[in-house]
DNA sequence: TTCTTTATTTATCATTTGATAATCTAATAA
DNA sequence: TTATTAGATTATCAAATGATAAATAAAGAA
């Protein structure tokens, strides 16, 4: 308060450090965009974010550049590379793995933002999401089905190559996991207070349930 | 081709029956807000449909009313009341009744229209959701987990109120089966060839999940 | 045929929207 | 103090949008 230069750099609608200024509308577009989805309007943006809206296009030439922007800022480095090596940790039972790394991927995704803006590409068809669930598909499905696998005693997939049917399957532990967000970030229902609980439970369900029916289901993929 | 009645009550454009060109109309919104969200504009719409913009001012007062009609049209005795008594049904194994349960429900929302209109309200913030998401609760979510109480050999619910946690639960198998949904008519990848198989399987693993979890959740659930 | 009705189109309006140009003004340097 | 730079605003444009009014034309009745 007392500090000119902090005022200098926080004040809304005057002279602002470009990079601040810069950093400021991002992250405002991100918030606005999550919520009113990407066809929301330039003018309604700058009042959020306390600016006019010509202004935007002093940062940014266009619209469209400025959502490319927000993905940017939102989906780039989301997936973090040292999830990469929890799963097939061998070191110890699968099912902690499961709970670290869905615990700690949550802390990541289980995010306003992050859900409604994946969900509104998805359905705006942009390409974003088709990139990122392949991610999904080799970092945590095929692993998983790959672990699975060794846990059930079957051929590997080297040996004997992942079928659709196994990864199908293993979407609904992911499914478990992500419709939850999506119940809370896109439907408005309260999100469980002990989210790590509900995520013991998922895990817990879907690891005992693939000891009951993995043969089944392997079986039914190979005929 | 030869029958002018035909003609007169399908060709687009010109002099159609007042009650034709209305089902023509809400049809085709249906698919049309389906496709590109309710922010669709009316000009795109009418010339999908094949008329004027303004005709469709003729047979609807407002765009808003339009929309209120695609509601009706996709969500009114979307839920068929005879799937009530599925799950309730202890004349045989639960296993069979979610079978039958989600594989008619599956032929119900498993839908382009059905899923995608209701994933634009859900981010729009339209109160549909939250009415349909309480018939959910009400007729699949809280019968599951009294199922599941049978099974286990535990209180009825009218001894042993249920708990949030297990509807959280028990809202995991609801996750399975519609994130299926999602993946392909929000993201876009392809669906499953064997679309049953893969709903029995994801109630063959969270039922054999079930009994070997379901007193672990009940415990955490109470203390 | 002519008249009447009304489904449909053409023309148009007021707002909103993405974007640009011109103007203003705060900060710094000379 | 004055001049210069550049951050920010005001004014404005062209296209798109929801909506309305007037004009057109197809079908049946007289």
């Amino acid at each position: 308060m007392s500090d000119p230069k902090r005022k200098k750099t926080t004040a809304r609608g005057k002279r602002m450090d470009p990079k601040d200024r810069e950093a400021m509308i991002v992250k405002e577009a991100v918030l606005y965009f999550a919520e009113h989805g990407l066809e929301g309007s330039t003018r309604k943006l700058a009042r959020q974010i306390g600016i006019t809206q010509p202004l935007l296009y002093r940062y940014f030439p266009s619209k469209e550049s400025l959502i490319e922007r927000v993905y940017q800022e939102v989906y780039v480095q989301r997936w973090n590379s040292k999830w990469d090596s929890l799963i097939p940790d061998r070191s110890q039972p699968l099912k902690q793995r499961l709970y670290r790394f869905y615990k700690e991927y949550a802390a990541a995704v289980y995010d306003y933002v992050w859900v409604r803006i994946f969900v509104f590409s998805g359905l705006k068809g942009v390409d974003i999401n088709d990139r990122y669930l392949a991610i999904i598909r080799e970092k945590v499905l095929e692993p998983v089905c790959t672990e699975l696998r060794v846990i059930g005693n079957l051929p590997t997939p080297e040996k004997e190559p992942l079928s659709e049917a196994e990864i199908e399957w293993v979407w609904g532990l992911h499914g478990m996991f992500f419709y939850r967000a999506i119940r809370h970030f896109v439907y408005g229902l309260p999100m469980d207070t002990d989210i790590d609980a509900a995520i013991e439970n998922d895990i817990d369900t879907f690891l005992a349930g693939a000891k009951a029916t993995q043969k089944k289901i392997l079986k039914k993929a190979k005929g």
